[in-house]
DNA sequence: CACAAATTGCTTAATTACTAAACAGTATAT
DNA sequence: ATATACTGTTTAGTAATTAAGCAATTTGTG
């Protein structure tokens, strides 16, 4: 194999292996990938509505809407009338949906840092120059 | 933030972003993930019985049974008596499940090549040494 | 302005992927 | 030989989702 295929193939088993870990441990904190995503999302853009929810992880509204129920039900956030539009929502995360995610968020991060232990600090350095380059 | 948190976000990234590469493709062929890397899963290990590909995935063998079906309903695979045991299957997987799976896991290996196109050859050699050292 | 069209969230019925539990046939061990 | 374990299947039920339609609201256009 020439390096790009090994590239590929061992960016592939990242992605499996952290895809594992995120479906063997979330039932443990009571969520799915789905519910965590969401709250993610709504973290990185607070002024989002429901039907940004819908487009961001090709759900229909319908959806959503059972999922926010779902994620109100268990307090981890807040429906809220939208400032601005009477048709639309804001939803406001609270400080257990806050703390939950940030729970899995570090039980998830140190299981990553376990792949890249073996690294030396140099090598960490020049992983994460090579890294700052992909077009994500 | 620190080498070491900026390499676990960028891996989260890859690794979202071929999730939703995948996610986004698959209907397409008409398959699921499941099913598509119950395939994989079986070209590497010829001999699985359906009992393996439940543990694999964490399935019930019940689900797997439903697996098959669906599977050899659309002709990818084929249930074969086992050569050694008449309670176990051995499953083969079709010129169009092999066909099938080739054409995704190009398009796939397409999507990822996309990521790394920005790297020169010094700096992709670069990267298999160090995604080589990863322990996975 | 008036009113048609689009947007937003919700409801309901159906579908899909899955589990749990029980079953039948087969293999293993004492 | 007989109990125990293994393997795959079936069935009923559950959870996440879609599709379609509704009501309220907003936007665009003559």
């Amino acid at each position: 194999m020439n390096d790009n295929e090994v590239i590929v193939y061992k960016l592939r088993q990242i992605k499996n292996m952290l895809s594992g870990y995120l479906v063997r441990v979330l039932p443990q904190y009571g969520i799915t990938p789905i519910m965590m995503y969401t709250i993610e999302f709504l973290r990185r853009n607070a002024e989002a509505k429901a039907v940004d929810v819908a487009n961001e992880f090709g759900l229909t509204r319908g959806a959503v809407t059972q999922l926010l129920d779902k994620l109100e039900e268990q307090g981890l956030v807040i429906r809220k009338p939208h400032p601005t539009s009477r048709r639309s929502l804001q939803i406001h995360i609270t400080n257990k949906g806050n703390e939950l995610v940030d729970a899995i968020l570090n039980a998830y991060n140190q299981e990553i840092d376990k792949l890249i232990k073996p690294y030396s600090s140099d090598d960490l350095a020049l992983l994460r120059q090579l890294l700052d380059k992909l077009p994500l």
